[in-house]
RNA sequence: GCUGGAAUCGUGUAGUGGCAAUCACAGGAGACUGUAAAUCUCCCGCCUUUCGGCUUCGUAGGUUCGAGUCCUACUUCCAGCA
């Protein structure tokens, strides 16, 4: 019996817990988990080359269907012999779908994305009309944040897309709703979810039998909200289902965030790897992790740094402000990373005022490590059993401010 | 020296007789979770927690019910001419 390209072994669990270590094995090279994977939207993770993304341990590398759908076109990476080669990434990618922008372009346009279920207000000042995605149950129809040119995304298309690409892991086309949509409104989302994530399914498949020399691994996509009953049906429903893996998606409201993936980790099949889309906090890390998630992406390391913020053991801080003009020392002393090696606060600082990219750059390697190392200690302390105490110590100083 | 122009928030500006302070930059604080994001929000003359109060258009006069705006002188700067 040959086994696919692409499969995953579980190494290790946490007594007493849905955590578990392992390791994914790709086309591209294996990837041990729990991991930090990073995004790459565009074929490349902002403001940083490779060699720095592999330095800072990053493991895989994940972009979006969407984005090179429009730019440069998943035909052009595809006769450039793929992601990893296209953008010289040798490792593991991961493409989303495009159903990210369901939301980010369709009814969460011009607000952020709420993490909680206070957002009546938000709701009010919404602007109909004002929207680039729209969404019918054949499909999306996105109106393109480039040109202005109108697209229409189907599950099938998703997958055409993503396939041309050529990441390793694929994911299912889903409807990401906002925490503010009636439950109606997401017990209809999630149906819709369902049947795109049977088309999506096939179409993977076909393409797949197609080109007997690449498999593309594809991940069901869980959505729900925050309902119990919606979680654990998508989780039955998805775990009945020939995927490679499961991405858990939606905005989580971050109380619940642990208990949430918990619903439906209970139910998902142990076999499979589990990736959890944008999440990066670290409380959020932690509670997911031991809830037996396997993956995450997150645009917040890259996207922070370039807006001046630096991740530290006590808290996430604006290296702009006053007070670190004249600080000469690393970002914080430990810190094993490339930036706090060789530049100190108070020249990133001069950087970040000067606006010179290089401060995106090296904040961009800074907070990249931070979290990856996170990720990495957490997977080593469920190995030794240790969780639980490095868990408590880091959060109690990460937020003590 | 002559002629013309200019002077408004830290800086550059808007305001051409009717409640001065527009816009930008600089400065201060904050936000950012499957990237419409090297972006966005708020503050930014003084006092006040708020409500609100006070001050101020180079200087000194003048005209006018009322002047950043018109007039006179002065100061400084700019341009042209000598």
């Amino acid at each position: 019996m040959t086994k696919k390209p692409f499969y995953f072994e579980v190494s290790s669990k946490l007594p007493g817990a849905l955590a578990r270590t392992g390791v994914i094995h790709t086309p591209h090279g294996d990837i041990e988990t729990p991991a930090f994977i990073v995004v790459g939207t565009k074929a490349d993770v902002k403001a940083m080359v490779p060699e720095m993304v592999h330095d800072v341990g990053a493991q895989a590398v994940l972009a979006n269907a969407y984005h090179l759908y429009l730019q440069p076109g998943h035909d052009l990476i595809a006769r450039a012999g793929g992601l990893s080669k296209f953008m010289h990434w040798n490792g593991p990618t991961f493409t989303d779908s495009g159903g990210f922008q369901v939301l980010s372009l369709g009814s969460g346009f011009k607000k952020v994305l709420a993490m909680t279920t206070d957002v009546d207000a938000e709701l009010a000042i919404a602007r109909k009309g004002d929207r680039h995605a729209w969404v019918t149950d054949d499909g999306v129809k996105f109106k393109s944040h480039l040109d202005g040119s109108f697209h229409f995304f189907t599950p099938e298309f998703s997958m055409q897309i993503q396939h041309g690409i050529g990441s390793d892991v694929a994911m299912a086309f889903d409807e990401l709703t906002s925490l503010a949509d009636s439950r109606a409104y997401q017990e209809k989302a999630l149906a819709r979810t369902h049947a795109w994530a049977d088309r999506s399914l096939a179409e993977m498949q076909r393409l797949n039998a197609a080109t007997p020399d690449y498999y593309q691994a594809l991940f069901g996509v869980l959505q729900g909200a925050n309902y119990e009953d919606l979680r654990k049906e998508t989780a039955t429903w998805m775990a009945e289902r020939d995927f490679d893996g499961f991405g858990i998606g939606g905005a989580l409201e971050k109380d619940e965030m642990g208990t949430i993936i918990r619903w439906c980790n209970e139910i998902l099949p142990e076999n499979k790897p589990r990736h959890l889309l944008g999440i990066a906090e670290p409380d959020d890390i932690f509670a997911a992790i031991e809830q037996g998630i396997d993956t995450f992406d997150c645009v917040s390391p890259t996207r922070v740094a370039r807006n001046g913020s630096a991740y530290t053991p006590s808290g996430r801080v604006n290296i702009r402000g006053k007070q670190y003009i004249d600080a000469f020392t690393p970002v914080f002393e430990g810190c094993d990373c490339y930036t706090c090696q060789h530049y100190t606060l108070a020249y990133i600082n001069h950087l970040a005022r000067a606006k010179e990219t290089l401060s995106g750059t090296l904040l961009s390697i800074h907070n990249e490590r931070f979290i990856i190392k996170l990720v990495d200690d957490i997977r080593e302390s469920i190995k030794d059993g240790t969780f639980y105490e490095f868990r408590d110590r880091f959060l109690t100083a990460y937020y003590r401010r």
